[in-house]
Parts: C-alpha cells; sequence; structure tokens
DNA sequence: AAATTACTTGAGTAAAATACTTGGTTATTA
DNA sequence: TAATAACCAAGTATTTTACTCAAGTAATTT
C-alpha cells in the first residue's frame, strides 16, 4: 500500500465522478477542468481504473465513464491500489537468511503495518466519505440558523 | 500523509533502533548492514527524526542514536511526518472559488480522509507494533510445540 | 594533546516516479 | 459524414528517491 499523490489524483477524480454522475456518463474533460489534471493523465488513472473494473467506459459524444458499483461497493483502498499496480517488492525476498534474520524481524513488522493501513482504507467506501461530508455540511448549516436566529431574537 | 518508501526505510530503522537499544545507543552503520539502506541515506532521515525530537545522537567512539521517548511514546504518524517534511499543497489553495466550488467539495473531502488516515497511524506506536509481533511469535511456537507432541503422542 | 572514531553537513548525481504533451485511432451519435 | 469522446503509444519535463563523495565537527581514548 502506497499513498501518494497519483492515489489522491485518482480518489479525487472518482470522488467528482461519484458527485457528478446521474444517469448520463461523465467525461474526462469535466473532470479535468473541475479538478485542474491533465486529460491525458486522467486517461491513464481511468485506463487503470476501468481494468480494474472500478468504471465502465461509454464511447462516442454523449459518452464518458460511470461507476461500474455502487459508492458504498468501492474503497478508497481499491481505488489507490487501482492506480499503483507496481507492487512493492520487499528488500530481503529471497535471501536465505530472511526468515529468522533481525532485519527481517522489522521486515515483518513493516508488512503486518502495511496490512493494517490497507485494511482500514479497505473499510472506507467513497460512499461514506461523501454521506459524512453532506452531514456535516447539514450540521453546520443549522448552527449558522439558530446562530441567525439567536441574533434575530436579541435584536 | 503520504506513505512512500522513504516512510517505510523511516519506520524500518526506527524499529530497528527500538529492537537493538539497549541502554547503549546504536550507531547507524549496524541498522544500515541489518537493514541493507545506505549508510548516508540514514543519515538524512535520522537527521529529520532527530530534528523532530524522535531520537538523539550521541557522538564520539561508542556513540549512535537512541530513542527519545519510550516506544509507546512514538507514532508510526510521528515517524512517517518527520521525514516527509514538504508539505503536500492542496491544488485549489488561493483560487477564490475554493470554498464553495464543486473542485473543492472534492477537496475537502480529500482532507477529510488525509485526517482520518493520519489519526490512524497516529494511534500505532512502534511499541505497539513491536508488542503485537511478539505475541504472534509466540501463538505460533506454542502452535508448533503442541503440533509436535501429538506427532509425539501418534507415533 | 593527538589520534581516532563516529556523527554531521552539504553538494552533487543516477535512477525512478510523476504529471503532462503530442499525435494519433477507434467507436458512437447526430 | 462530421463531431465527439474514449483509447492508445511514445516521448518529455519535473520532482522525488536513494545514494555517493568529501569535508567538517565533536567526543573519546591513549
Amino acid at each position: 500500500m502506497r499513498l501518494t499523490t497519483k492515489g489522491r489524483y485518482a480518489v479525487t477524480a472518482m470522488l467528482d465522478l461519484a458527485i457528478n454522475s446521474s444517469d448520463s456518463p461523465v467525461n474526462l474533460t469535466e473532470i479535468s477542468e473541475r479538478q485542474a489534471i491533465s486529460l491525458s493523465y486522467l486517461e491513464q488513472l481511468f485506463a487503470k481504473l476501468r481494468r480494474r473494473k472500478l468504471v465502465r467506459s461509454i464511447r462516442g459524444p454523449g459518452g464518458g465513464y460511470m461507476l461500474n458499483a455502487t459508492t458504498d461497493e468501492i474503497s478508497v483502498a481499491n481505488i489507490i491500489n487501482a492506480v499503483n499496480e507496481s507492487m512493492d517488492i520487499s528488500r530481503c525476498e529471497g535471501r536465505a537468511n530472511c526468515q529468522d534474520g533481525q532485519q527481517c524481524l522489522t521486515h515483518n513488522l513493516w508488512v503486518d503495518l502495511s496490512n493494517r493501513i490497507n485494511s482500514f482504507l479497505d473499510d472506507i467506501t467513497i460512499g461514506q466519505l461523501i454521506r459524512q461530508n453532506e452531514e456535516q455540511r447539514k450540521l453546520r448549516a443549522n448552527q449558522n440558523d439558530n446562530h441567525k436566529i439567536e441574533l434575530n431574537t436579541i435584536a
């Protein structure tokens, strides 16, 4: 599991797609403009997302991309792993003394941690993120309303 | 929060330090050899770790580095943030329409997620990782013993 | 005090990853 | 058939990573 700006671009683009897609597809030019990511870079990212079946494409005019599953079926880990295909190969792979040596105690510790991060991000879906943000927005809106009412009452 | 091989090197080195330090300091040459990380790269990483007060150095013969806090006071997030100093600047920073525009809805979603990842890794200390691994090792050892006993009994 | 050891610092560099550009092609729709 | 948008490939500038080399500084030992 790696977490770089590349993964962030992919998550951002997928969130944009999720938010802006109704029943009609969203084309990459729109996402490119909204999110300030170059079109061809988006093309590269979406080629990988499509290979992992996270999105499906519709060609021709009016075409674009659609999510290939519900927002609650697509995890952040799914997206990040899709665009970071090149596996992180461990250093000590192939070494004879790997299993028992001290260098591999720490290696195992890293693998454990890496797995924990992965399963953490696998439990966060883009649906969750969007709903959570929506609720926070509502909360803030209510607080503002209350504040206005208070002020009005005082005045 | 970024999670790259650089952060992994730092976490690995800190775990090595935690495991191999008694009351005397551990020098970077040892860590370099055990973990197969070049000495000068370790030097750069430890300069940053020292700036963040995660380790302290003892110079001169017999010198080296020691943890500057207990293993339970040092989180994985501490280590990773120490070596990845350059803050991830958000794309839309400074843009006028950032707060309300659609591009910043997704930006906020990303920031929320980033915060969640950060606090997740801030709750994992290197002490935890080491103890957890030790317990797993014991479990496996016991299972092996039981297996041997079973085999012996059968035979 | 001199020599040694070992950490410290900085400049420079090769290799890799990132982000993008260019220039196409193929499929679909109007 | 003309416009649109996905698809594809090759190439490139920039940044980051990981490292080398060299000079400097501090602490210890003899």
